[in-house]
DNA sequence: CGAAGCCGTTCGTCAAGGCGAACACATGGA
DNA sequence: TCCATGTGTTCGCCTTGACGAACGGCTTCG
């Protein structure tokens, strides 16, 4: 499958029309300053709102920057709800070796966007990462104990409280360094 | 300013010329191929990695579809680099109790996007936060001591390791139960 | 060698996107 | 009441994106 989310048909032109239409509302801008300040035609933005026709990327472009909305946003759908995830509980990512537990605790979109692992660790052999898609970033925040963590050839020693973000999509590694480490993981896709 | 990354001057063009080449190069298709199973034709193709052209949003979704990339990525430029935060160092915070303190870790785009905070509090009056943003959800590991957090009228307890997520353009609270509380927050904006 | 098979580019045609003007519809003063 | 100003919609015109065919370049096979 691809894209997951919302292609199972066409491209989202009701999404776009919906968004344009929800951003603008809430900036609280009449129809004809929004286009006015985007320096497209009234028209142009009317039909796009009304989910006729199929805006140029550079229509588009100008009218993500007039709203301050991050483009991506204009053209994917809405919103999810309240989650709880107990110590323990979740799809424990199930480590190669059994000093090292991965747990997914939040998803958006089966695989794209970011997802949040709680991280437990034993020292030992350290959990080295193959490369993961291009674009890839990971944010590591450490709860308790000590860790070696970012680019495998240039590993950063973490206390607790301690953050690091690098690109996951070059081989990283996660090494304990006392009994019992937590972290919490921030996989960030693009 | 508006869209702040890479939005100084007109649509990235050159992005999606240079992200579709990329992408395209990645799967190991040919120019021909990707059109083809795209339904696209190939001199249309050509032209957009050329950096000719302003594909409508319609052409754009196929070649997202088939190539098997979420969209975004398409329009929206490369790479990050690393980056670390001791604790105690970044940004802290300033709250307006003492016994509370956040500390902004990551953010992407100054106010869009998705933020990190590393979150400190004491037992005491409750930290209330009133709604932000419509759209904004909050995902909070509890990394030591113990909190309520979570809709303000509904608050769920958490142990270390516990995970919740909520909306975040609702009123909600973050009450520590224990001297110590520390806690990963990820404000996801959309 | 050609001929056949790819690759990616360029060219002429046609439909569709984007434009400005004219339009219908609500307000609110004078 | 009538005009003025604001909203968002609809209507031709013209530019431009998307298409298919033809092209030059490069391998491979007979």
């Amino acid at each position: 499958m691809a894209h997951d989310e919302s292609s199972p048909g066409g491209p989202p032109l009701a999404v776009i029309a919906a968004s344009l239409q929800r951003e603008r509302r809430r900036a609280g801008l009449s129809l004809a300053e929004v286009a006015r300040r985007a320096g497209i035609a009234k028209s142009t933005l009317s039909q796009l709102e009304s989910g006729t026709g199929n805006p140029s990327v550079e229509t588009l472009w100008a009218l993500s920057v007039t709203l301050d909305v991050p483009f991506a946003q204009l053209v994917e759908p809405p919103r999810p709800r309240v989650q709880v995830i107990r110590a323990g509980e979740g799809p424990a990512f199930a480590a190669e070796r059994a000093d090292y537990v991965a747990t997914l605790l939040a998803s958006s979109p089966p695989h794209t966007r970011r997802d949040i692992y709680l991280v437990s660790a034993q020292p030992g052999t350290a959990r080295e990462s193959d490369p993961h898609m291009p674009g890839v970033v990971e944010h590591v925040v450490l709860s308790t104990g000590r860790a070696l963590v970012g680019i495998a050839e240039d590993p950063v020693e973490l206390a607790p409280g301690d953050y690091v973000a690098y690109p996951g999509d070059i081989a990283h590694v996660f090494r304990a360094l006392e009994p019992d480490t937590l972290a919490v993981l921030v996989q960030e896709h693009r």
